[in-house]
DNA sequence: GAGTCTATATATAACAC
DNA sequence: TGTGTTATATATAGACT
């Protein structure tokens, strides 16, 4: 039932304070565990929304203002090299999970060709389902001087010789089903 | 494979190291989301387990302090009520879980005497089986009562009539299954 | 507001790289 | 250290009480 609600302010004032409630609830039990499991000062405070209310400061005003007051003694160097703000914290974040939307597609689309690779294996009349473009052929030669390369390394090993001449007659043995499109 | 691991300093610092740097980024991700669902000033500063490290200081240094401020010029009274310290946290939180398992208990007792009635009613012989002892009995008792009384009610119901004296005879349907052990 | 319930979404511990 | 993986543990949205 926990619909997944899409990260934004949520207009209806009585859902905004119930999601407050909760999720405040939920952080202070995180703080809570962070300080015990790790032994690190921590504090937060947190504003409720509703603007009469008094803030949740925690663990405790004197131990917040502490903390604030250690940190300003800090020398300026520590104090400036690794300030997290919020927005770096955003432009960090929006980096990270570009970078990994790139590796996903990359396997995706390297699933998609050994897929392919492998169908072609034990479908000979591929050409005629005008399912691959220019690309997929590209790729799928790619993928295919690269199977043909470790098929090489793979007999090498096996004959324990020096590297004969390139050109070798392999028997490609086509595998039966693709378990998790990860076959040579 | 998260094995729940127990709420206490974990000893080696590799291991402790390693929670707090997948927690932080946790906790980072909640004041986020939070800070975004309910638009609420917050803020936080965590400090690292090696002492040399600079805190995170969350959202930016300088808005903590702004609302470190903006809380100091808050009037007194406001200031002193709600307080929410890290000592008062743990005392509700007991508070509360303990409070819970009172009723689970109770909750607990009324299933396991009302399956026990729910067998009587199958099984007349029960007296030999010398499961039960007095304050078994007693509770069995107790809920007979109960369900007397809810028989009681349901037939004035049904007969839409004013109360007749307390004896009644009453045709009790023994009860096939006890599906949740919460049958009349 | 606070607690219950339940289906889902997330967080995360331990391990392999 | 950081990432990916996977099996679990938690958090939590939504509907009720």
């Amino acid at each position: 039932m926990p619909k997944k609600i899409k990260l934004e302010l949520i207009p209806e004032m009585a859902a905004r304070k119930a999601t407050f409630n909760r999720r405040k609830k939920g952080i202070m039990k995180k703080l809570h565990e962070l300080h015990t499991l790790c032994d690190v000062p921590i504090c937060a405070v947190i504003y409720g929304p509703c603007k009469e209310e008094e803030p949740i400061v925690w663990p405790s005003p004197l131990e917040v203002e502490n903390m604030i007051n250690l940190y300003k003694n800090l020398p300026e160097i520590q104090q400036c090299r690794k300030k997290v703000t919020h927005e770096e914290y955003l432009k960090q974040r929006i980096a990270r999970v570009e970078e990994k939307l790139k590796r996903v597609r990359k396997k995706n689309r390297k699933l998609k060709i050994t897929k392919l690779f492998n169908e072609c294996l034990k479908n000979k009349d591929f050409h005629d389902q005008n399912i691959l473009d220019v690309t997929d052929l590209k790729d799928l030669s790619k993928l295919a001087d690269e199977k043909m390369k470790l098929i090489d390394e793979r007999i090498e090993t096996l004959m324990g010789n020096p590297p004969p001449p390139p050109q070798i007659g392999t028997s490609r043995s086509a595998a039966a089903g693709e378990p998790n499109g990860e076959e040579i």
